[in-house]
DNA sequence: CCCTGATTCGC
DNA sequence: GCGAATCAGG
């Protein structure tokens, strides 16, 4: 899987959101957290400093890993499209408008009830424009927002235009029918089996 | 042992 | 440019 310019946008904003490499890379698909450590270095995305960081020079080895046997292929579904596409042609791409960073931790204040990291940021829609047409998007505001109503965002968070679905969501989803569909879609294998 | 990011280097 | 292997640390 290469990376596209919307998977690129997507760690970056996620990066910079603080999340963890393999986090990213779970949410990403495809990848491993390897890969997208690599990308983030590639890019010269400022690394964390933080906890777990290390700089030690290391050198005692080059020679030690020539010849190695592949050892987990890790494999994940594939998956493209955001959701904010998938009812109107709102934000498409807006990531990059306004400097100031965070676009989404907007709607995850708001939305810390739902599953992160379940979810993902941002689920993924892909096919069926044209079988599934749903929504009936009542565009609520985030303020809007109960319990009975769909939590699913549409559009770019730090936009005027950004709203939320709003349809009876059920009891036990955050979302409306229709969107927990899509939210829950990618079903990627998730942590470790203990 | 789990995890984290960092680095190297064959591809 | 990509990412597995590996390292170094919490």
């Amino acid at each position: 899987m290469s990376w596209t310019e919307e998977r690129v946008e997507k760690l970056k904003q996620l990066w910079s959101e603080g999340l963890s490499a393999s986090q990213i890379a779970t949410q990403l698909g495809g990848v491993s957290r390897n890969a997208v450590i690599g990308k983030v270095h590639r890019l010269s995305l400022p690394g964390r400093t933080k906890s777990g960081g290390s700089a030690a020079p290391q050198q005692t080895r080059a020679t030690s890993r020539n010849t190695a046997a592949p050892r987990a292929p890790n494999f994940a579904s594939k998956a493209a499209g955001r959701p904010a596409g998938s009812g109107s042609s709102v934000n498409a791409k807006a990531t990059a408008s306004t400097t100031s960073s965070a676009p989404r931790s907007v709607g995850a204040t708001a939305l810390k009830q739902e599953p992160e990291a379940e979810v993902a940021t941002q689920p993924e829609v892909a096919r069926n424009t044209d079988n599934n047409v749903v929504p009936i998007m009542r565009k609520i505001a985030l303020t809007e927002l109960t319990e009975m109503t769909c939590k699913w965002p549409v559009g770019d968070p730090t936009q005027e235009d950004f709203y939320f679905c709003g349809c009876d969501a059920s009891e036990n989803s955050p979302y409306c029918k229709y969107h927990a569909k899509l939210a829950y879609q990618p079903v990627n294998e998730r942590r470790r089996a203990s």
